[in-house]
DNA sequence: CACTTGACAAGAATGTTTCTTATCTGGTAT
DNA sequence: ATACCAGATAAGAAACATTCTTGTCAAGTG
């Protein structure tokens, strides 16, 4: 199902441009990134405008906020349930599909009432061992 | 084991403040929240300070760094391995410890190698369940 | 056609983290 | 003891991400 407006939220071009950015992205980006890359094709959009639609998209379930990169808020328009890998050198997040047996057993809870988990992998991607490896020969 | 300076590492008052600061803290304080709760005994402590500490700290695998809050960079005294449970209203980080199968397989890797995972649970904490019943009754 | 509501752009403000600079301190060699 | 040096410090500036404010604008309604 493609990511849509929460019904009471107009529909705008520079929200329309938004969700077109969004629809089928695979690289969690940031709200600059957002703003930087659509701006290039539509430039009085604003970086309020960015936030305060990421926002309402949030609140109505249609993307998640992943927070694994410690610099900034990354955007995931992808709301299944999945688990993310980064890595540690670049912050290149990647998914991860597969459902992992989490439950955490009512005697740990510490009396929170939970709502739900996500798994952190933490890792070195192909393009960063590869520039160490270049390192490493001079 | 208690926390130690990594060595290389000078023993200043500043550093051994820090140090007990975070001994057996369970509270995954942030860099400010260390700073403002240190500076009360210790006025001339600097902000730069605490920063530079912390990051010798992690450095040396002495504390670890949590991004699990979004607001705000936390930090660990505990190395072990464990994971966290977050309040969503207020926050509040409770340890998590349980061993986990959580194991990625070789062919989902992406081609990352793997250093490590930490799972994040999301919920309401105790605390903040009271409050929200109170506004109910109103 | 006036009015209301929500959205917009622009930039100010806030909060967190990093960086810079000048000063200080403790240890070492003389 | 004294001069020197490396590393630490305090203070504040700077950088960066995010939120808030303000005045303007546009769409839809009665």
């Amino acid at each position: 199902m493609a990511i849509q407006l929460p019904k009471g939220i107009k529909r705008t071009p520079q929200r329309l441009a938004i969700l077109r950015y969004l629809e089928g992205n695979r690289d969690h980006p940031s709200a600059e990134e957002i703003y930087r890359d659509i701006k290039r094709d539509f430039p009085t959009m604003s970086f309020a405008t960015v936030y305060n639609t990421l926002e309402a998209l949030r609140a109505h379930g249609q993307v998640i906020q992943l927070s694994i990169d410690p610099k900034r808020r990354r955007y995931d328009p992808d709301t299944t349930m999945h688990h993310h890998l980064i890595c540690r050198r670049c912050s290149r997040i990647v998914d991860i599909h597969i459902d992992f047996d989490i439950s955490l057993p009512e005697e740990f809870n510490k009396g929170y009432s939970l709502i739900g988990s996500h798994i952190e992998f933490y890792g070195i991607c192909p393009e960063c061992k590869e520039d160490r490896d270049e390192d490493n020969k001079v």
